[in-house]
DNA sequence: CAGTGATCGATACACTGTATCGACTCGTAC
DNA sequence: GTACGAGTCGATACAGTGTATCGATCACTG
């Protein structure tokens, strides 16, 4: 067929340009809008206006994604201060924080190494700032901080998620967790928990964080200036 | 059709028994055998030799599944030992002997809040063995302990895999991690860094576990017993 | 200008969790 | 003894997933 009664190629449009950067931005906005597993990269493809097989031209896969996804928060961790103590407390309250503006990121945090460039670049600033510290003791002090951290955020955001899916509706509340320990304590199987959750003063996630944060950091100081 | 020409219904085999433990069984068997992410309900079904709908009736999602067998690993967690010191060093052992025993323990920890009959027996336990420390300090103390546990377990495990992915085939060893972090520290971008990872004692996971549960310890007992 | 590699996206595959619904069984009321 | 109602079981279906494959198209090199 001639080219004159050949109608033009369907006007192919531009290809969207695409970068990690856009990607990640992309999925993150996702995730935190929606939660972490309404994720998908046929979505974060469809927000970018691009078939969902484009992506592996930038991501091998989509656990490389979402290791995109937390270097790319490490970015905002940027621990500050003076003193090794300073510093492991900035980095603890640091990634709460984040946890606390990406609560994904609690799904995340611990599940594989992170090895990306933001990562290793707080791990630089916090190694740098123990220098002071005996060398052999800065690994099991670093990583026991953060140990603690992410059990801490996980914990505290396994919680937060709880209540807010009974509170959405005052009723299942009522329904479910509430006399569900009530009755469970009812039993009498568990005296001394059952003390504690009645009768012990109830502290806020900020402030249990930050006490068992201290209680760490104390026995560190002790352990290592000795 | 007359019945004697009319072939026996085809030999209708009676319904397989199933109850919670045996679904949760045959789940934690998989999840041993193949990891969490090869757990689907077709497949737990399958090995009981059932359709996958019959388990709806015992559970009312897979997440429910999975809050089951977290529970029942914590049936495995019995904490022991004289005094409070004594029984939180073993809770903390023992959860981390489980999630060496269920790897995908690792997953799930922390995830959700455990109000299971186990995990609440084991907190009965923990918490009757505080019956010496103030009251209003048990919770976030053995709170600070748990989230340590769940950190440090969780970045343990998720070495121990990325180890034996590269290792599975020396090759890719060779081609992929190793080298990238020597790269990495080659630019010079992360001095400290490097010399903690290239001069410092390399301690290896059991070390590196007590000695952050030891420091998070002995600053608890600073705490309590002032 | 021909050919060659890279890039793009449509299609396809195997699989997921779960809603629906018809077929069937069984205990009970008449 | 029979009709009915409730409940159980599993086949089918649906919408969605991650990703392999592959033909079409593009930009660039000889």
């Amino acid at each position: 067929m001639l080219v004159w009664e050949r109608p033009e190629p369907p006007n192919r449009p531009v290809p969207a340009p695409l970068d990690r950067e856009r990607i990640v931005r992309a999925a993150i906005e996702s995730a935190d809008a929606e939660g972490l597993e309404a994720v998908s990269l046929r979505k974060v493809a469809g927000v970018l206006g691009v078939g969902p097989m484009r992506l592996y031209g930038y991501i091998a896969s989509k656990e490389e994604l979402l290791d995109l996804m937390v270097d790319a928060v490490h970015a905002e961790i940027r621990p500050v201060g003076d003193g090794w103590r300073d510093v492991l407390r900035s980095l603890a309250e640091a990634t709460r924080q984040a946890a606390h503006e990406h609560e994904w990121l609690a799904d995340l945090l611990g599940g594989r190494p992170q090895l990306g460039p933001h990562a290793l670049a707080t791990g630089e600033t916090v190694v740098a700032a123990l220098g002071d510290v005996d060398l052999d003791a800065v690994m099991p002090v670093v990583a026991s901080v953060n140990a603690y951290v992410i059990g801490a955020v996980r914990r505290e955001i396994a919680e937060r998620r709880a209540e807010r899916a009974t509170g959405l509706d005052e009723k299942r509340w009522q329904a479910s967790l509430g006399p569900y320990l009530e009755r469970t304590f009812a039993t009498g199987r568990f005296p001394a928990l059952a003390a504690v959750v009645r009768d012990a003063a109830h502290l806020d996630a900020d402030d249990t964080f930050r006490i068992g944060l201290d209680c760490l950091l104390d026995g560190i100081e002790a352990r290592i200036s000795r």
